[in-house]
DNA sequence: TGCATTTGATACGATATCGTACTAAATAGT
DNA sequence: ACTATTTAGTACGATATCGTATCAAATGCA
């Protein structure tokens, strides 16, 4: 007789475990080229502004990462104490605010950029990139549903 | 002219900002589940427990779950604390311990199993778990991968 | 055996994450 | 226009994560 197939669920925890040691181990790699003082998280929040878009709201980017808002006002107020990004009030909207970068935040995104790419590259020789831009679209595609389940009103059990 | 191919370093931030956020979302999903003063961290090693291996050492943990170790001795606290498992001293070396499950804990983890399958349910009726178990070989392979490197002695720049 | 080094675990402190509650501004409904 | 509701952000507190320092047991080596 042929093997059971693994369940949904199993494949789905699997996955999740594999995904959860990942990101801690990208994460400490990451951290290992920071500056004390600055987090994964708020380097992450600069390469947005450059890569993405500047000027947006504290609640587009905890959208755009998925966080809680609290936590992004948190990422804020740090990269803002350190001067690599301004909070302007929002033109439009008297409660809201918008964060841009500065000159400072440019300057250092490019350098935590320069510390990391050495990893990056001793990473892609042993594992080419080319396999990860195959396995990227499915990621891509599980974290929009993702994205999507989390705004339902509740897929609560009956 | 054909578009410049994306470079390496481009592909691998945008797989570890995909793999962030995924664990982000998993790590949320799950919670809202799991009784209040259970996180993920320590679920995950129950279900290590009952899955891979009952007995080890807190170190096997941290190094199974790669996170430092002091991370490790705060969740087994937790755990131990819930009654969820229990720690014994390693008879082979007075230093150490042996972490165990107690029957209230293989419980707990059946409960939290079942109160998070119907998640995973609903995600697998939009995203087939058929297309991870395709991912998850490479996934697999690139985590054994940083794993080694993780250990190796420095592949600081020169 | 005796001592230096290594190793497993924890205490402690700093920071990150996130839920709850709150304030103020915007919007909706009348 | 007026009030109720919604929304953006933050203050606060609880817990998680993790680096450093420390202690004790194990190991290596002479």
């Amino acid at each position: 007789m042929p093997d059971d197939p693994p369940a949904p669920e199993d494949i789905y925890s699997a996955f999740f475990l594999e995904v959860g040691i990942l990101s801690q181990l990208s994460r400490a790699m990451f951290d290992l080229r920071l500056p004390p003082g600055i987090a994964v998280a708020q380097f992450s929040v600069l390469n947005h502004l450059v890569r993405v878009r500047d000027g947006g709201t504290p609640l587009q980017l905890a959208r755009a990462f998925q966080v809680p808002k609290t936590s992004m006002t948190h990422s804020l107020a740090v990269l803002e104490r350190h001067g690599l990004i301004r909070l302007a009030p929002n033109p439009s909207d008297g409660r809201s605010k918008c964060a841009f970068i500065t000159a400072e935040g440019r300057a250092f995104r490019l350098a935590a950029l320069a510390a990391l790419a050495p990893d990056l590259q001793a990473l892609a020789a042993r594992f080419p990139a080319s396999r990860l831009a195959g396995v990227l679209p499915t990621l891509t595609e599980l974290r929009r549903i993702m994205d999507a389940m989390r705004d339902e009103p509740a897929s609560d059990q009956t």
